[in-house]
DNA sequence: ACGCGTCAAGTACTC
DNA sequence: GAGTACTTGACGCGT
């Protein structure tokens, strides 16, 4: 028997006005004289975004959705490298305590997935700084939100660089300039163009990072079929405190495959599930679908629809 | 209210 | 080396 939960990504389609994501831009922030005026705009976003972020959580847990992607965009140019030396968690650190005990008050999953400039594997020694900056930024938001930080952080392996033994070696040379602290936050996902799920399983064997493994991604990345890696996947979840992680999406098209589709393509998802039942005891489902929480929503439906799945809530079943 | 162009800290690709 | 695309949500402008 397996138990499933299921999540999403950040925001959603159903809430009104609740984005976790508002932002000013780089350009419309150099444009703005009065410096000070312009960071207290910034930080009254990020209390906006705060804010609107704790409304999703009360929202999940309406519909007892219990693991969450928050935003990564909570705090506009929090690491941009023009704004070093802004204390940006000092005016944010109510609005995070507020979040953190509703979380404890309703036990949930919660975790980041960084923007695409966090890039372990880079040979750029100032990207690789802001890498660690933009990491300590997510720890610091977890700690604020008095929540382990503990495999909290979804990242790519990186570039390729024309090499990719040579990038992943970099990753493994990388690795050992990290500090502990935020070692410990990151979980390594397989991409959908360089680093299949093979890929980055060597990684993750040699580092001890658990492995998030996307179907999706795999499906336009791979060498050979999952099931032949998912005991090793399953393995590498083995040291750690959280239930083993996987993304779910369907391509938009077989054109556009590679992209994330409205809504997830619920016979791909439950042959999936049979595949793995039992094979785990627990499994949470991140779904990323373009309409969000009305995915998930929708997704429920049609798993209701099978007899042999027994329902825990609306967000969670075993199968 | 809606459509369209702009913006974004990285990387990849083209010329 | 410069320019463009990728991706995706937000924003601002014009209608």
């Amino acid at each position: 028997m397996t138990l499933v939960r299921l999540g999403y990504v950040a925001m959603s389609t159903q809430l009104q006005n609740a984005s976790p994501s508002q932002t000013m831009t780089f350009k419309q922030f150099s444009q703005l004289n009065d410096k000070e005026a312009a960071i207290g705009k910034l930080e009254r976003i990020a209390n906006s975004n705060l804010h609107n972020c704790l409304r999703l959580l009360k929202h999940n847990v309406a519909h007892d959705i219990k693991f969450f992607r928050f935003s990564s965009k909570l705090i506009p140019l929090a690491n941009h490298p023009e704004l070093k030396g802004w204390d940006f968690i000092n005016p944010l650190s109510e609005a995070l305590e507020e979040i953190g005990h509703y979380i404890k008050e309703h036990p949930m999953r919660v975790g980041f997935h960084p923007d695409h400039f966090v890039v372990l594997n880079t040979s750029d020694k100032d990207v690789l700084k802001n890498t660690f900056r933009t990491l300590d930024m997510h720890r610091t938001l977890l700690k604020g939100m008095d929540v382990s930080p503990k495999h909290r952080c979804v990242l790519h392996v990186g570039g390729a660089y024309d090499d990719k033994e040579k990038a992943l070696e970099q990753f493994i040379h990388n690795w050992g300039l990290t500090p502990r602290k935020l070692q410990e936050l990151v979980i390594l996902e397989n991409d959908d163009t360089i680093f299949s799920a093979s890929d980055t399983l060597y990684l993750c064997e040699k580092l001890g990072i658990p492995l998030v493994f996307d179907y999706h991604h795999h499906l336009a990345n791979h060498q050979k079929d999952w099931q032949e890696d998912w005991e090793r996947i399953k393995d590498t979840w083995g040291n750690s405190p959280l239930p083993i992680k996987m993304h779910i999406s369907s391509p938009r098209s077989e054109k556009e495959f590679k992209a994330h589709a409205e809504y997830v393509d619920s016979k791909m998802f439950i042959n999936f599930l049979h595949e793995i039942k039992g094979s785990v005891k627990e499994i949470d489902c991140m779904i990323e679908a373009k309409k969000k929480d009305e995915a998930l929503f929708k997704l429920v439906e049609d798993l209701k629809k099978e007899p042999y799945i027994e329902w825990i809530n609306e967000g969670s079943f075993s199968i």
